[in-house]
DNA sequence: CGTTGTTTTGACCACTTGGTCAAATGCAAG
DNA sequence: CTTGCATTTGACCAAGTGGTCAAAACAACG
């Protein structure tokens, strides 16, 4: 029978979390210090440690809680609807998922360029899965003349690369841009993008 | 008056710079250790501070050498030959070294995903100053209407963010296309894409 | 061979790192 | 107020970190 948190419990540890995604996203797991998480958080490092026993298990929590919200857009697509829009809703909704969720983005992107070693096995199983079907469906559009005959993972690739590109490489675009900000061309350039390349 | 470097010289800075290349593409700046470097290098750690004076500097002599290479294929873009065919070429050039050096590609990743220290101002002044040259050019082309009318920056965006996610992904774009080769498809892929929207 | 400059190394140092622990503090309910 | 639990902290530790240094091993050349 566990306990419910108490409110201090339930404050902290989000502290934590927010903090260690701060610094996680920034540096990678290796990269990244207790001293700093604690500090971000506004707490001492045995104190954060009486939160969470480990340094990985920060991470490990903060990756767990980004698997769901970060395939649940791929997981809205299904046949229902107009293919092209579909589609472009999708990769429209994965826009705003950079410009709302950067460090999550970031950190994605940190743990896959490291090798992914704490989640390949996820990526080989659930995502792999979960892409397959969503292919097949893309497939099947293609198959019925509904939308152009394109290879559906790297189309996929290619709705990732781009929409994650604003969020993990965002000092870059605004160092490119200067003013300019970045998501409303970005949204406008993606629509006509995958438009075209989908017209039948 | 510098002296020309031994035969010995040649070949341990050149391995030093390939191992920091493996280890700081994998775990960034702050995720690497010179003890790493050294193994990978087959230096004792010691022998490595004997030709580099430190671990920022391997760090920057390998990002001075990357700046270069990186930019050359955006520099190669000119305004002879068809416009969709150059920015194709463009495109499918930038593939090729995804390909052909993916520790480059994620050794960039890793600075510009950490906030870009080292590099900003050249983000901001060199980056910028080119993006912005070839920019033109290719708005240009719209306003010629040899190509359709989209916006330059998003377009170099997206071929930069398209072609980078095979090296700086490929854990995940390799865990998700199982036993298939993900270059041949991307190659095809991309020629497809940038044909339909370019097309005027 | 010996001499001279290059390369390599073992021992070492100060500092940072992830993590522990006992003791101190805060706090809520009886 | 006090009892009991949740929370916080200072002091500490072993291992790892970037980096130094003097001495040893090596290479080249006359």
């Amino acid at each position: 029978m566990t306990k419910p948190p108490t409110r201090i419990q339930t404050r902290n540890r989000a502290a934590i979390l927010s903090a260690g995604l701060d610094v996680f996203s920034q540096f990678g797991f290796r990269g990244a210090t207790l001293d700093q998480i604690a500090d971000a958080a506004g707490l001492s490092k045995p104190n954060l440690l009486y939160y969470f026993p480990s340094k990985e298990s920060i991470h490990t929590a903060l990756l767990e809680r980004l698997l769901d919200t970060w395939l649940d857009p791929l997981k809205a697509l299904d046949g229902t609807g107009d293919p092209v829009q579909e589609i472009i809703a999708y990769a429209q909704r994965k826009l705003t998922l950079s410009r709302d969720y950067p460090r999550e983005s970031r950190l994605w992107a940190n743990e896959i360029l490291q090798g992914a070693p704490r989640i390949e096995d996820t990526l080989r199983t659930d995502l792999k899965t979960l892409v397959d079907e969503k292919a097949a469906i893309i497939k099947a559009w293609a198959n019925d003349g509904k939308i152009a005959d394109v290879d559906p993972h790297h189309l996929i690739f290619s709705i990732w690369a781009f929409t994650q590109h604003y969020a993990d490489f965002d000092v870059q675009v605004r160092a490119v841009l200067g003013e300019k900000a970045p998501y409303d061309g970005a949204s406008v350039f993606l629509d006509t993008l995958y438009a075209k390349l989908l017209q039948p």
